[in-house]
DNA sequence: GTCTATATCAAGATAGAC
DNA sequence: GTCTATCTTGATATAGAC
Protein backbone atom coordinates (compact mmCIF):
# COMPACT_ATOMS: atom_id res chain seq x y z
CA UNK A 1 0.00 0.00 0.00
CA UNK A 2 2.04 2.88 1.03
CA UNK A 3 5.58 1.84 1.31
CA UNK A 4 6.86 4.48 3.05
CA UNK A 5 4.58 4.81 6.13
CA UNK A 6 2.54 7.25 6.65
CA UNK A 7 4.39 10.41 7.85
CA UNK A 8 6.64 10.15 4.09
CA UNK A 9 3.61 9.50 2.10
CA UNK A 10 1.65 12.76 1.00
CA UNK A 11 -1.75 13.73 2.30
CA UNK A 12 -3.15 14.02 -1.39
CA UNK A 13 -1.77 10.37 -1.95
CA UNK A 14 -3.72 8.66 1.21
CA UNK A 15 -6.78 10.52 0.47
CA UNK A 16 -6.78 9.87 -3.44
CA UNK A 17 -5.73 5.90 -2.46
CA UNK A 18 -9.12 6.06 0.09
CA UNK A 19 -11.04 7.70 -2.40
CA UNK A 20 -11.81 10.40 -0.33
CA UNK A 21 -11.43 14.49 -0.26
CA UNK A 22 -8.80 16.21 1.57
CA UNK A 23 -11.40 17.80 3.98
CA UNK A 24 -12.55 14.97 4.96
CA UNK A 25 -8.94 13.67 5.86
CA UNK A 26 -9.09 16.68 7.97
CA UNK A 27 -12.54 17.12 9.14
CA UNK A 28 -12.09 13.57 10.29
CA UNK A 29 -8.65 13.39 11.73
CA UNK A 30 -7.88 17.28 12.08
CA UNK A 31 -4.70 17.50 10.96
CA UNK A 32 -1.60 14.61 9.72
CA UNK A 33 -0.36 14.28 12.83
CA UNK A 34 -3.93 12.87 13.65
CA UNK A 35 -3.84 10.40 11.44
CA UNK A 36 -0.61 9.39 12.29
CA UNK A 37 -1.80 8.79 15.39
CA UNK A 38 -5.06 7.13 14.19
CA UNK A 39 -2.95 4.88 12.07
CA UNK A 40 -0.11 4.08 15.02
CA UNK A 41 -2.70 2.99 16.93
CA UNK A 42 -4.66 0.58 14.94
CA UNK A 43 -1.15 -0.88 14.25
CA UNK A 44 -0.39 -0.95 17.85
CA UNK A 45 -3.76 -3.10 18.49
CA UNK A 46 -3.09 -5.18 15.55
CA UNK A 47 -0.02 -6.23 16.79
CA UNK A 48 -1.12 -6.66 20.08
CA UNK A 49 -3.80 -9.43 18.16
CA UNK A 50 -1.09 -10.97 16.51
CA UNK A 51 1.55 -11.40 19.43
CA UNK A 52 -1.42 -12.71 21.27
CA UNK A 53 -2.39 -15.21 18.83
CA UNK A 54 1.41 -16.37 18.22
CA UNK A 55 1.40 -16.75 22.48
CA UNK A 56 -1.77 -18.57 22.52
CA UNK A 57 -0.36 -20.95 19.72
CA UNK A 58 3.32 -21.67 21.60
CA UNK A 59 3.64 -24.81 22.91
CA UNK A 60 6.41 -24.83 25.28
CA UNK A 61 7.98 -21.74 27.75
CA UNK A 62 10.49 -21.45 24.99
CA UNK A 63 8.52 -20.88 22.15
CA UNK A 64 6.38 -18.28 24.16
CA UNK A 65 9.62 -15.89 24.10
CA UNK A 66 10.09 -17.03 20.22
CA UNK A 67 6.46 -15.92 19.39
CA UNK A 68 6.93 -12.78 18.68
CA UNK A 69 8.50 -14.16 14.98
CA UNK A 70 5.69 -15.97 13.80
CA UNK A 71 3.92 -13.03 15.45
CA UNK A 72 5.69 -10.89 12.70
CA UNK A 73 5.46 -12.87 10.24
CA UNK A 74 1.61 -13.67 10.52
CA UNK A 75 1.38 -9.38 10.87
CA UNK A 76 3.11 -8.70 7.74
CA UNK A 77 1.08 -11.28 5.81
CA UNK A 78 -2.18 -11.25 7.25
CA UNK A 79 -2.76 -7.79 8.34
CA UNK A 80 -1.11 -4.62 7.90
CA UNK A 81 1.26 -5.18 5.48
CA UNK A 82 4.37 -2.92 6.17
CA UNK A 83 7.93 -1.83 4.23
CA UNK A 84 9.10 -2.29 8.07
CA UNK A 85 7.57 -1.15 10.70
CA UNK A 86 5.46 1.69 11.53
CA UNK A 87 6.68 2.91 15.21
CA UNK A 88 10.52 2.40 14.37
CA UNK A 89 10.13 4.12 10.53
CA UNK A 90 8.06 6.49 12.21
CA UNK A 91 10.89 7.31 14.89
CA UNK A 92 13.40 7.33 11.96
CA UNK A 93 11.29 9.49 10.15
CA UNK A 94 10.93 12.55 12.48
CA UNK A 95 13.50 13.10 15.87
CA UNK A 96 10.47 15.27 16.74
CA UNK A 97 7.35 13.80 17.18
CA UNK A 98 4.36 15.59 18.19
CA UNK A 99 3.30 14.13 22.09
CA UNK A 100 0.50 11.91 21.08
CA UNK A 101 2.95 10.16 18.54
CA UNK A 102 5.34 9.83 20.94
CA UNK A 103 3.17 7.80 23.66
CA UNK A 104 2.23 5.81 21.11
CA UNK A 105 6.12 4.71 20.23
CA UNK A 106 6.45 4.47 23.73
CA UNK A 107 3.66 2.53 24.46
CA UNK A 108 4.59 0.27 21.72
CA UNK A 109 8.59 0.32 23.43
CA UNK A 110 6.89 -0.73 27.14
CA UNK A 111 5.20 -3.67 25.13
CA UNK A 112 7.68 -5.25 23.60
CA UNK A 113 10.10 -5.01 26.70
CA UNK A 114 7.58 -5.96 29.30
CA UNK A 115 6.31 -8.63 27.39
CA UNK A 116 9.61 -10.04 26.60
CA UNK A 117 11.73 -9.36 30.43
CA UNK A 118 8.92 -11.60 31.42
CA UNK A 119 8.50 -14.34 28.77
CA UNK A 120 12.13 -14.41 29.41
CA UNK A 121 12.18 -14.51 33.47
CA UNK A 122 9.43 -17.62 33.20
CA UNK A 123 11.95 -19.66 31.07
CA UNK A 124 15.63 -18.57 32.95
CA UNK A 125 14.31 -16.26 36.21
CA UNK A 126 16.61 -13.58 37.78
CA UNK A 127 19.05 -13.96 34.12
CA UNK A 128 15.08 -13.01 32.40
CA UNK A 129 16.04 -9.07 31.75
CA UNK A 130 19.41 -10.34 30.34
CA UNK A 131 18.00 -12.13 27.68
CA UNK A 132 15.13 -10.22 27.03
CA UNK A 133 17.76 -7.56 26.44
CA UNK A 134 19.27 -9.48 23.32
CA UNK A 135 15.75 -11.46 22.15
CA UNK A 136 15.31 -7.66 21.40
CA UNK A 137 18.32 -6.49 20.01
CA UNK A 138 17.08 -10.14 17.42
CA UNK A 139 13.71 -8.76 17.16
CA UNK A 140 14.82 -4.63 16.35
CA UNK A 141 17.82 -6.43 13.69
CA UNK A 142 15.01 -8.42 12.30
CA UNK A 143 13.05 -5.21 11.40
CA UNK A 144 16.04 -3.24 10.18
CA UNK A 145 16.58 -6.31 7.89
CA UNK A 146 13.12 -5.76 6.20
CA UNK A 147 14.53 -3.02 5.20
CA UNK A 148 17.09 -4.28 2.98
CA UNK A 149 16.09 -8.02 1.73
CA UNK A 150 13.43 -9.78 1.88
CA UNK A 151 10.95 -10.50 4.29
CA UNK A 152 10.92 -14.12 5.18
CA UNK A 153 14.30 -14.13 4.62
CA UNK A 154 14.93 -11.32 7.63
CA UNK A 155 12.27 -12.57 10.16
CA UNK A 156 14.26 -16.53 9.61
CA UNK A 157 17.46 -15.25 10.28
CA UNK A 158 16.17 -13.13 13.58
CA UNK A 159 13.87 -15.76 14.97
CA UNK A 160 17.65 -18.17 13.90
CA UNK A 161 19.19 -15.37 16.15
CA UNK A 162 16.93 -15.55 18.92
CA UNK A 163 16.23 -19.07 19.17
CA UNK A 164 20.70 -19.25 19.77
CA UNK A 165 20.57 -16.65 22.37
CA UNK A 166 17.27 -18.78 24.22
CA UNK A 167 19.47 -21.51 24.13
CA UNK A 168 22.36 -20.42 25.31
CA UNK A 169 20.39 -18.60 28.37
CA UNK A 170 18.81 -22.09 28.41
CA UNK A 171 21.57 -24.47 28.78
CA UNK A 172 23.43 -22.21 31.30
CA UNK A 173 20.64 -21.83 33.56
CA UNK B 1 24.05 17.73 13.55
CA UNK B 2 21.01 16.66 11.27
CA UNK B 3 20.07 14.30 13.67
CA UNK B 4 17.26 13.62 10.75
CA UNK B 5 19.54 12.91 8.00
CA UNK B 6 20.47 14.09 4.38
CA UNK B 7 17.04 12.84 3.26
CA UNK B 8 14.94 14.71 5.57
CA UNK B 9 16.57 17.92 6.14
CA UNK B 10 15.92 20.57 3.73
CA UNK B 11 18.29 21.70 1.38
CA UNK B 12 18.26 25.34 3.10
CA UNK B 13 19.09 24.31 6.97
CA UNK B 14 22.39 22.51 5.23
CA UNK B 15 23.17 25.33 3.33
CA UNK B 16 22.58 27.56 6.23
CA UNK B 17 24.89 25.55 8.64
CA UNK B 18 27.69 25.45 5.84
CA UNK B 19 27.63 28.93 5.93
CA UNK B 20 27.04 28.75 2.12
CA UNK B 21 24.34 29.77 -0.52
CA UNK B 22 22.17 27.59 -2.25
CA UNK B 23 23.75 28.19 -5.90
CA UNK B 24 27.01 26.87 -4.37
CA UNK B 25 25.46 23.84 -3.40
CA UNK B 26 23.83 23.25 -6.52
CA UNK B 27 27.06 24.20 -8.01
CA UNK B 28 29.05 21.67 -6.11
CA UNK B 29 26.74 19.02 -6.08
CA UNK B 30 24.27 19.55 -8.94
CA UNK B 31 21.55 18.26 -7.18
CA UNK B 32 20.21 17.45 -3.51
CA UNK B 33 20.30 13.63 -4.31
CA UNK B 34 24.46 14.38 -5.63
CA UNK B 35 24.57 15.85 -1.88
CA UNK B 36 23.13 12.50 -0.54
CA UNK B 37 25.78 10.47 -2.48
CA UNK B 38 28.65 12.65 -1.69
CA UNK B 39 27.55 12.31 1.77
CA UNK B 40 27.26 8.50 1.80
CA UNK B 41 30.38 8.29 0.00
CA UNK B 42 32.36 10.01 3.10
CA UNK B 43 29.90 7.96 5.31
CA UNK B 44 30.77 4.89 3.65
CA UNK B 45 35.04 5.66 3.47
CA UNK B 46 34.92 6.74 7.34
CA UNK B 47 32.69 3.54 8.57
CA UNK B 48 35.16 1.56 6.50
CA UNK B 49 38.05 3.35 8.23
CA UNK B 50 36.83 3.26 11.57
CA UNK B 51 35.80 -0.85 11.30
CA UNK B 52 40.05 -1.16 9.59
CA UNK B 53 41.28 0.40 13.19
CA UNK B 54 39.20 -1.57 15.34
CA UNK B 55 39.91 -4.92 13.30
CA UNK B 56 43.64 -3.90 13.72
CA UNK B 57 43.14 -3.48 17.43
CA UNK B 58 41.29 -6.75 18.08
CA UNK B 59 43.13 -9.71 19.85
CA UNK B 60 41.81 -12.99 18.94
CA UNK B 61 39.30 -14.16 15.66
CA UNK B 62 36.83 -14.09 18.56
CA UNK B 63 37.37 -10.44 18.88
CA UNK B 64 37.91 -9.65 15.47
CA UNK B 65 34.28 -10.88 14.42
CA UNK B 66 32.97 -8.50 17.35
CA UNK B 67 35.03 -5.74 16.77
CA UNK B 68 32.33 -3.69 14.22
CA UNK B 69 31.13 -2.95 17.51
CA UNK B 70 34.13 -0.94 19.29
CA UNK B 71 34.20 0.35 15.55
CA UNK B 72 30.72 1.64 15.59
CA UNK B 73 31.13 3.19 18.93
CA UNK B 74 33.97 4.82 17.98
CA UNK B 75 32.78 5.80 14.62
CA UNK B 76 29.71 7.86 16.33
CA UNK B 77 32.07 9.35 18.80
CA UNK B 78 34.97 10.42 17.13
CA UNK B 79 33.75 10.68 13.22
CA UNK B 80 30.20 11.40 12.12
CA UNK B 81 27.77 11.36 14.68
CA UNK B 82 24.69 10.32 13.61
CA UNK B 83 20.78 9.37 15.27
CA UNK B 84 20.93 5.92 14.19
CA UNK B 85 22.58 5.08 10.54
CA UNK B 86 22.89 7.02 7.79
CA UNK B 87 22.67 3.85 5.38
CA UNK B 88 19.20 2.58 6.91
CA UNK B 89 18.30 5.95 7.31
CA UNK B 90 18.19 6.59 3.48
CA UNK B 91 17.03 2.47 3.08
CA UNK B 92 14.21 3.68 5.07
CA UNK B 93 13.19 7.65 4.12
CA UNK B 94 12.63 6.18 0.61
CA UNK B 95 11.46 3.38 -0.74
CA UNK B 96 13.01 4.26 -4.41
CA UNK B 97 15.85 5.89 -4.65
CA UNK B 98 18.33 6.84 -7.50
CA UNK B 99 20.74 5.06 -8.87
CA UNK B 100 23.44 6.16 -7.26
CA UNK B 101 22.32 6.20 -3.76
CA UNK B 102 21.01 2.48 -4.24
CA UNK B 103 24.26 1.59 -5.55
CA UNK B 104 26.11 3.15 -2.49
CA UNK B 105 23.43 0.87 -0.09
CA UNK B 106 24.57 -1.91 -1.83
CA UNK B 107 28.21 -1.38 -1.25
CA UNK B 108 27.22 -0.57 2.44
CA UNK B 109 25.42 -4.08 2.46
CA UNK B 110 27.99 -5.77 0.75
CA UNK B 111 30.80 -4.32 2.97
CA UNK B 112 29.03 -6.05 6.13
CA UNK B 113 28.55 -9.09 4.42
CA UNK B 114 31.52 -10.03 3.05
CA UNK B 115 33.71 -8.66 6.33
CA UNK B 116 31.67 -10.37 8.38
CA UNK B 117 30.98 -13.70 6.19
CA UNK B 118 35.10 -13.78 5.87
CA UNK B 119 35.66 -13.24 10.12
CA UNK B 120 33.00 -15.80 11.08
CA UNK B 121 34.23 -18.25 8.86
CA UNK B 122 37.97 -18.06 10.20
CA UNK B 123 36.09 -18.57 13.40
CA UNK B 124 34.46 -21.91 12.68
CA UNK B 125 34.56 -22.33 9.58
CA UNK B 126 31.82 -23.88 7.38
CA UNK B 127 29.15 -22.55 9.62
CA UNK B 128 30.91 -19.36 9.02
CA UNK B 129 27.79 -17.82 6.86
CA UNK B 130 25.02 -19.31 9.66
CA UNK B 131 26.83 -17.59 12.57
CA UNK B 132 27.54 -14.00 10.62
CA UNK B 133 23.83 -13.91 9.56
CA UNK B 134 23.13 -13.73 13.19
CA UNK B 135 25.81 -11.21 14.25
CA UNK B 136 24.46 -9.60 11.21
CA UNK B 137 20.89 -9.62 13.32
CA UNK B 138 22.39 -8.33 15.66
CA UNK B 139 24.18 -5.04 14.36
CA UNK B 140 21.05 -4.54 12.90
CA UNK B 141 19.43 -4.86 16.32
CA UNK B 142 22.08 -2.19 17.37
CA UNK B 143 21.60 0.42 14.59
CA UNK B 144 17.41 0.44 15.36
CA UNK B 145 18.16 0.46 18.94
CA UNK B 146 20.30 3.21 18.74
CA UNK B 147 16.76 5.12 17.14
CA UNK B 148 14.62 4.32 20.69
CA UNK B 149 17.54 4.42 23.34
CA UNK B 150 20.69 6.00 24.60
CA UNK B 151 23.48 4.64 22.05
CA UNK B 152 26.17 3.09 24.07
CA UNK B 153 22.99 1.53 25.78
CA UNK B 154 22.28 0.23 22.41
CA UNK B 155 25.50 -0.96 21.33
CA UNK B 156 26.36 -2.67 24.81
CA UNK B 157 23.23 -4.64 24.15
CA UNK B 158 23.89 -5.36 20.76
CA UNK B 159 27.50 -6.46 21.55
CA UNK B 160 26.38 -8.58 24.54
CA UNK B 161 23.99 -10.23 21.89
CA UNK B 162 26.34 -11.06 19.00
CA UNK B 163 28.68 -12.14 22.00
CA UNK B 164 26.08 -14.62 23.14
CA UNK B 165 25.91 -16.04 19.45
CA UNK B 166 29.63 -15.99 18.68
CA UNK B 167 29.93 -18.48 21.81
CA UNK B 168 27.53 -20.78 21.32
CA UNK B 169 28.85 -21.32 17.82
CA UNK B 170 32.10 -21.56 18.89
CA UNK B 171 31.21 -24.01 21.48
CA UNK B 172 29.45 -26.45 18.79
CA UNK B 173 32.25 -25.97 16.50
C1' DG C 1 32.69 29.79 -7.88
C1' DT C 2 29.85 32.17 -4.81
C1' DC C 3 26.15 35.25 -3.67
C1' DT C 4 21.12 37.40 -3.69
C1' DA C 5 16.92 36.99 -5.27
C1' DT C 6 13.49 34.38 -7.23
C1' DA C 7 11.11 30.78 -9.88
C1' DT C 8 8.89 26.39 -9.45
C1' DC C 9 6.64 22.85 -7.35
C1' DA C 10 4.83 19.83 -4.01
C1' DA C 11 2.52 19.25 0.25
C1' DG C 12 -0.38 20.45 4.30
C1' DA C 13 -4.44 22.67 5.23
C1' DT C 14 -8.94 25.33 4.62
C1' DA C 15 -13.24 28.00 2.61
C1' DG C 16 -17.51 27.55 1.09
C1' DA C 17 -20.99 24.92 -1.59
C1' DC C 18 -23.96 20.96 -1.29
C1' DG D 1 -19.92 15.10 6.50
C1' DT D 2 -18.15 15.19 2.04
C1' DC D 3 -16.77 17.51 -2.14
C1' DT D 4 -14.29 21.07 -5.35
C1' DA D 5 -11.41 24.57 -5.57
C1' DT D 6 -7.98 27.15 -3.53
C1' DC D 7 -4.78 29.12 -0.12
C1' DT D 8 -0.33 28.91 2.14
C1' DT D 9 3.87 27.15 3.22
C1' DG D 10 8.05 25.26 2.73
C1' DA D 11 11.36 22.95 -0.10
C1' DT D 12 14.13 22.10 -4.45
C1' DA D 13 16.30 24.38 -7.80
C1' DT D 14 17.91 28.27 -10.96
C1' DA D 15 18.89 33.09 -13.09
C1' DG D 16 21.82 36.59 -13.26
C1' DA D 17 25.14 39.70 -10.90
C1' DC D 18 29.77 39.92 -8.94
Amino acid sequence: MFVDGVVLTPVDDIVRHAGAAPASLYANFGSKDGLLTAALERRLEQWTQAWDEALAAATSPTERLLAIFPALQTYQRERLRERWCAFSGTAASSSTPSDQVEALLRAEDDLLRSRTIDLATELVGGRGPQLAEQVIVAYLGTLSGMLRRDHDLAIAAGEETARTVVEFFVAAH
